[in-house]
DNA sequence: TGCAAAAATTGAAACGTTTCACGTGAAAAA
DNA sequence: TTTTTCACGTGAAACGTTTCAATTTTTGCA
């Protein structure tokens, strides 16, 4: 019933525990048929080490843990299966969590290294983490000058160039729709914007909020044009689904689409089939889990930083 | 930089290493004002205990760990939030893990219990680790003589039920299409099925394998039409997806879906709407997942378990 | 055969907790 | 005053490994 440990073994090997230990552990200090000998013994007696034991002393357990917001979800399927391999072949394992334990979990510090990916994560139980020494990769925020690893999908620069292609070919009027001001991914966007408009002396005609939702979209448009006859020249959404909402309320209105320019983000599917298709930024994901991947192994290895660059794509349909 | 350990602690509070352990677990031998001195000095050196070191000790970790074949996957969403839900409130922490490292991660024997979601995790290594003095559960196939719990959702019943209900209704000539055969899943269905024949002196009039998938359903019908003029009476398939394939390939070639009675398992959306409408089975799985976390918390506290009750529903419509 | 060098083995400390079993000292009871 | 009780603390062992430093054994060579 009790657990051989290291200790049975030796005894039973009549050898010393550290004898035992170094010919488990294939040091080359030890004989081979010593070697050969305990190690028949522990198959015998079913040893296997103890995790916390061995942790306790050489402080590198081989394991990541990730944080999400929740299981499931079409983005963590591809995301978590890619970096499991990845890690695999680096000879770690890799644990799933939700975030909201990050805090008793953390404090075990049984952990090499964490990978986030749950935006509602306090900053605070991180900030205590990133004393910890193990590295810590964040994608879900900006940390300045702090140990943590900020890799949020960056959408600043590739709204910044959408935005500034209307302003060179013309267009003075731009709306933003938010999808939610708790998300940083939302406010990396909303930054490009921003900057464009300021390089050009412009100022955003409006601002609304979708809730990153189909009907938060819609719902946004028609409350807009409750208060105005008209729409900006160019309204940028934060994510393709509020665009395509937004384009639903005004076919419903019959709004001549061709009036406005609608721009999107993160290239859904449907954003392809709708009539108007829809314009819209895509980022690449893969190349931006390999990188977190990549980023996260080297600071285990206390390698220099590459810094990660995010690749992108304006996809220019019909809508603007 | 270093991380503040309990003697550095008691150091500092000028207490013993025993008075600060346990102050800090606030045990009642130790003065209020002691306690509370001990816990401003721990607060203020940022004190987060050992979880290996604690461990070792104690050798309760409060950690359930999860073993999934993917990630993501629309199954588990629900399941696994629910399970976190529950065990959270029990005071237990959940971490998810490929089932490809569970070698690895038991033999750490750092978590006070496991459930397997897993079809293709070995045998051999479960029973191993149930040798470890935790509960496992196991949801993929059936255990005998063993501590290890199954749990998986037992589909015998109500298929038999349902083929039983068609043997007395007069029809002679069954199919059986399987998903896989690795499954216990589909196994446990297959029994039913085959249970209800043998009673009634039957044997099928064909066997087909279809990979779960809703085109292993169409290609699997397809090559039995090749070989054959007529289909069997009643077809059961192991999941609505190959059913529905099937019928796809049916309507295709115009075959006369009123000749052929056609039954699925799992009442996915599709089936409802489908034309003709899909006869199912449905099984609670909020009924099970409720089963397998309460089994789980019980066999932690070692109270006698309960049996577990498969619910489920015979969803009559018009393929049969 | 002797002796240094190399190879193999080992004792014991260390990792950071928890907790048993035993002090203290002071107040209460005798 | 002496004994008992009690509240509060503490020393040290234990958990199961790894690994340093020291010791023993074997080997090679003159």
């Amino acid at each position: 019933m009790k657990v051989a440990t290291l200790k049975d073994v030796a005894k039973e090997a009549h050898v010393s525990l550290a004898t035992a230990s170094y010919a488990l552990n294939d040091d080359e200090r030890i004989k081979e048929a010593t070697r050969k000998k305990v190690k028949e013994v522990a198959k015998r007696l079913k040893y296997v080490p103890n995790g916390s034991a061995r942790l306790l002393r050489q402080k590198q357990s081989h394991r990541i843990i990730i944080f999400v917001s929740s299981f499931g979800g079409p983005i963590y399927q591809e995301i978590l299966e890619y970096i499991y391999q990845k890690l695999q072949i680096n000879n770690y394992e890799m644990l799933v969590c939700n975030g909201k334990s990050a805090q008793s979990i953390l404090s075990e510090k049984n952990y090499d290294g964490i990978i986030n990916f749950d935006a509602t994560i306090k900053t605070s139980i991180l900030k205590e983490a990133s004393e910890y020494n193990f590295p810590i990769i964040d994608t879900t925020r900006n940390w300045e000058n702090s140990k943590i690893i900020s890799l949020p999908l960056r959408g600043k620069k590739p709204v910044y160039e959408i935005i500034n292609m209307a302003i060179k070919e013309g267009y003075k009027s731009f709306a933003y729709v938010h999808g939610s001001l708790d998300s940083y991914d939302d406010l990396h966007r909303y930054g490009g914007f921003k900057k464009a408009l300021d390089e050009a002396n412009l100022l955003p005609s409006a601002i609304m909020y979708g809730n990153f939702t189909n009907t938060g979209g819609y719902d946004a448009i028609k409350a807009y044009l409750k208060d105005h006859k008209e729409l900006p020249e160019v309204i940028f959404f934060a994510n393709d689904e509020m665009a395509i909402g937004a384009m639903d309320y005004l076919k419903k209105v019959n709004y001549d689409l061709k009036m406005v320019k609608i721009i999107g983000f993160d290239n859904i599917q449907l954003g392809k089939f709708y009539n108007p298709s829809l314009t819209t930024i895509e980022i690449d994901r893969n190349n931006w889990t390999t990188q977190i991947v990549n980023i996260l192994l080297q600071s285990l290895n206390s390698l220099a930083k590459e810094e990660y660059i995010c690749k992108y794509k304006i996809i220019r349909r019909e809508t603007f």
